[in-house]
DNA sequence: GTGCCTGCAAACTCTTTGCAATCCT
DNA sequence: AGGATTGCAAAGAGTTTGCAGGCAC
């Protein structure tokens, strides 16, 4: 269903569906959250003539159909996800590197709030925070 | 003061105060948030011969002895800031691209929660939340 | 004097761009 | 057929590394 959509995306605006796009789509589907490298590896396994600079731009055009998002987390590598039911707010650990997802819920409060004294509108789906997850913690 | 403080900092380590550290480090607390390059320009514009190559590795150290941290805002470069009494949560236009900063305090109670249920504890002074400023609301 | 630091240049990573060939529609 | 799309290679940002000379201590 989701290919339904990207088709239709794309059709209306003129775009062509082809399998790299199809693949690239699927791909950060599949993954969750993963760097364009990743999504590169992960449509390789399928499809192994898929340059990395096609990735790229059609990570970019997901994004204008809005299909997917980026966030930018630690380092220097963009993670892109999907757009939709499982919006999330990331927690990365300085310490280990790894990623996991919250409910969005948790900072609608903080939203509201922004929202209300500096008229800044959060965008929930992009939230990230930085810090030391608990196994991490325990270690020091 | 501050050059007090790095200058024992260094000592205890076994290493060297520099003009150039000093002045890399008095760049980052005269311009609030800024990137390498920008630290850079600010440091050129007292003493011209210093290498942006220095900049980088001075910067590391200085977090390393807990003089300043760094965030990663929407694009590629990495921020600097000093560590202190003014940290802040930033919030970053997506259209465009300013920085501003809010007190901590609004996401206090966000972070006790994450420290609560997850065992996860923010960095209260690496936050920065991604939406639309008031101004690019009003336009769009 | 010792060895930490700096500057310079080159290497590296990640990302973007130009262009000819290819493929979707 | 016709123009969007891809792959390749090269160019660009931003950052890191190696090494010889210089400087803090």
């Amino acid at each position: 269903m989701s290919d339904t959509s990207l088709a239709e995306l794309l059709r209306e605006r003129g775009l062509r569906l082809t399998p790299q796009r199809q693949l690239i789509l699927e791909a950060v589907h599949d993954l969750g959250h993963s760097t364009p490298e990743q999504v590169h590896h992960q449509v390789r396994e399928r499809a192994a003539g898929v340059n990395i600079t096609t990735v790229y731009r059609t990570l970019e055009l997901l994004e204008e159909l809005g299909l997917v998002t980026h966030t930018h987390l630690s380092h220097g590598s963009p993670t892109y996800h999907r757009v939709g039911e499982h919006e999330h707010v990331h927690l990365v650990c300085r310490s280990c590197g790894t990623s996991t997802g919250v409910d969005p819920a948790v900072v609608q409060p903080v939203a509201d709030r922004l929202l209300d004294t500096r008229g800044f509108q959060v965008d929930i789906g992009h939230v990230s925070f930085f810090g030391l997850c608990a196994e991490c913690r325990e270690q020091s």
